[in-house]
Formats: C-alpha cells, sequence, structure tokens
DNA sequence: CGGGTACTTGACAATGGTCAAGTGTGGTGG
DNA sequence: CCACCACACTTGACCATTGTCAAGTACCCG
C-alpha cells in the first residue's frame, strides 16, 4: 500500500477528486513515533495538523503538578491537530503517543486553500469537529453530573456498544489511562472496579471485563449510585 | 435596522456576499422568547440552528436529579445548534433563554447547500466550532484539574480580561448560575466568595466585583489553592 | 532472572455536596 | 405607598466521595 493509498483511505478526505488526493501526497509528512513520546504541547504553534494512520494518541490536559486529564484518544483514520487552522494558531491540549504509532502531518499552508476550494472537504472537516464537540459535551456532562463508578459504567457499555454489544469487552488502554480519561486516579478506579466485581456487576480480568449485570450497568451509568 | 442589515451583522455571515444574504433572509425565521425559556432540549431532533440577536442564552447538560452543567452562555451575534448539522441530527444538549431574547431560526433545509457553495461561509463555521472545541477544553481542564476557588478565579480574570483588565467587574449572570457554570452549587460558590473577601483577594458587592490581589488571584487560577 | 512499571489495598484527610434554616430584595397587588 | 411573596443568596452542621500517602504485589520486557 503506497501513499497515495493510504492518504484516499482516510475519511476525513473520503470523496476528494484524485487530483486533490495527489497534492495531498506531495504535502504529507510521513511520521513515526515511539511510544510514549509527546507529538505537540498545550500552547506550541502549530503549522499543520496530523492524522493516525496506526498506533494510538492522546489528547490531554495537565496541571502544573502533573495530574492529566485525557480529553481523546485517537486510533487509526483520525485526524487531530485541526483546531489551531481555524482559531487561535497553538495547540489548545497536549498529544502523546500511547504505543508505537505512524502519522501523516499534513502543513497547513495550502491546505486551508484546498479546503476552500473542495467544499466536500470542508463539509468532512465540519463533521469531524462536531462529533468531537458531541465528545467533549458528553465528557463535560460525565466528569460533572456522575460520580466515578457511574462514568466508569457509561465507558464500559460505550466500548461494548462500539462493538455491537458483546457481554465480554477488552479494554484498549491501559487502567492508569483509562483513569485519566474518566477523571479520576489509578487507586480510585481500581477500588470501584473491584467494589463492582464483588457486587457482581461484572468482572475484571487484567484488560478483559465480562458484563454480568448490564441492567444494574445502565442505572448507574444514569448517574445512579453504586449501593455501598 | 431590517431584517437583511441584522443577518448582515452576524459574524458567521462576515464576507458572506449580498445574494446569499438575501437567501438567508428569506428562509429566516425570528422569534422571541421570555425569559427562563426552554429553546430545545437534550436529545431533540435538530430541524435548523440559531443566532442570538439579543439576550442569552444557556446551553447546558442534565442530571436525572435536576442538576445542571452550563457549558456555554451565548450573547448578541453567536451561533448555537449547528453542531446537529453535520454530526448526528439531534441536539447533544439543551438550550434555555437566561433573559428575554430575540433569536434568528434558520432552518436546515438549504442551509448546507449553501456552505458548500460558500467558502467563506464554510471556513467562518469552521472557525465558530473550532473556538467552542477550544472553550470546551478549557472547561474540562477547570472542571477536572482545579478546584472550585481555582475555577472562579480563572473565570473572574477571565471576564476581567475580555473587557481589558479592568479591577472592577461586573458578572453578567446570577450567582446560581455562575455555580452551575463552574460545575458547583451556589451554596459552595457562596462560601468560596466569602472566603476570598475576607483573604482581601476581593471584594463582592452584589454583581459587582473588585479585584484587590490580582496576583493572588492569578496564582488560585493556576490550580494553587486557597490557604486555609 | 532482574527491574521497573502497573496495579492493588489500606488508613487518612479534605473538598465539596446535602439538608435545613435564615436573610435579604425586587416585583406585584391591594 | 406599603405589605407580602417569591426567589436569590447566605450560613451552619454534617457527611459522602474521592484524593493523598504509603506499602505491598503482580507482571511484562529485556
Amino acid at each position: 500500500m503506497d501513499l497515495t493509498e493510504h492518504i484516499a483511505a482516510i475519511p476525513l478526505f473520503e470523496g476528494l477528486p484524485d487530483p486533490q488526493i495527489e497534492e495531498l501526497t506531495d504535502i504529507v509528512v510521513d511520521q513515526t513515533f515511539k511510544r510514549g513520546q509527546s507529538i505537540f504541547s498545550d500552547g506550541d504553534p502549530a503549522t499543520g495538523f496530523y492524522v493516525v494512520v496506526n498506533g494510538k494518541v492522546k489528547i490531554y490536559k495537565s496541571s502544573p503538578d502533573g495530574k492529566e486529564q485525557i480529553l481523546h484518544i485517537f486510533g487509526a483514520g483520525e485526524a487531530f491537530g485541526e483546531v489551531p487552522m481555524f482559531a487561535g494558531g497553538h495547540f489548545p491540549a497536549n498529544a502523546d503517543t500511547l504505543e508505537q504509532t505512524r502519522l501523516f502531518f499534513f502543513p497547513r499552508a495550502g491546505f486551508v486553500d484546498l479546503i476552500k476550494q473542495e467544499p466536500m472537504l470542508a463539509m468532512n472537516m465540519l463533521g469531524a469537529l462536531s462529533r468531537r464537540l458531541r465528545m467533549l459535551a458528553a465528557l463535560v456532562d460525565n466528569l460533572s453530573l456522575k460520580e466515578v463508578p457511574g462514568r466508569l459504567a457509561a465507558y464500559i457499555l460505550h466500548v461494548s456498544e462500539a462493538d455491537d454489544s458483546p457481554d465480554v469487552v477488552e479494554l484498549a488502554i491501559s487502567k492508569g489511562q483509562l483513569a485519566s480519561l474518566l477523571g479520576t486516579i489509578p487507586e480510585t478506579l481500581s477500588r470501584i472496579l473491584a467494589k463492582m466485581s464483588s457486587q457482581g456487576i461484572m468482572t475484571v480480568d487484567g484488560k478483559k471485563v465480562s458484563i454480568i449485570d448490564r441492567r444494574k450497568l445502565a442505572e448507574l451509568a444514569e448517574s445512579g449510585k453504586l449501593p455501598t
């Protein structure tokens, strides 16, 4: 699979005529990062945006004392770092790889012109940003209106549903990262997993979570509380 | 000031050629809401989006037991409810007026076509969504990584800076709404305002907040803690 | 077979939410 | 013009959730 095919396969570029795909192929920068490397940091000036070819990237905010809140985790085919192209000019958060990751970097120069010429590209971009807004709104909802057990329940259900609702789901990320995504710390997550297991809601074995009582899980996700 | 002028003055439509402005004038629906009315609810199917002519609108999520988290507050000239036009099809949150408010409603039909024809409109829309993402990312950062005093400090500074940094700022919203915006409740906000006053950081008189020690406020906003 | 990282568990402290009871204050109607 | 009511805000006592600090265990990678 060569560069052009890779680029044509990116959802963001779906429906783009071939000449434009070629144009993108000319400007793309192919980069590979090792696990745990920083791609950019909050406040860095942005000179373009990225698409994940393979691997995983976390977008996160961090506080002076080292705590992190993950905003998104992006996998193959997903774009990130577009916001500064349309507002600001500097990245609004940090990006690190979670594993070895291959990225396509598209320099800003010229890309904006391409959008202006290609309504399809603009629409795809609008769709991508809109979905992202939806996700962030859901995150705020969770952080602010649910307690940790509720957030965890919602997450498990979300993963299960995204995978056609099997009762056994595999966590794609480490528990430490999951804690950061849920806005808590590993200790708390660990305790809550233990409590949910002991209450017969699910079983946990490493990264494998088996849902036993989906109804109780759903209740919990609706801001219900875990009985003591 | 007639409809066309109003529409031409909306930032989202900046740079649009006159014929398109006329087109918008033909499809716009002019609506007026009283204070405290619901414009749409989380999950409602969306048939278009809105622009605030005057007044104030809060966009918020709410939990089954009635708690609310405000995501945004929009004033004159700002658009909201565009997300479902590009992703989903239903609103991702609730919208209520905070005071008597006049809105322009733009039906979805035709609007998407207009975007495809007018790169300028697409760019404006991308800018609007990008700024919104930035704001939400900042909100998540605050909710997750700062305690309430820090969030309040950041809010006060933000308002002050948006107004060219005067030392006396007027709260645009009620303290109850501010509590919801900061992800807390009126009781807690009240206590923290009292504490900050007694520590000589600022004084509060109704909706008027006078910043006394801007340095301490800035420290606090950087995730510092309020000394007991 | 190390050695470090990830995870778990325990005891403790504290932020902030709940419940309850005031204290204004502005708007309305008598 | 004043009384009254609703509503926004404040204050106090209490307690639940969750973060902190400190060990200890399991596990993966080299």
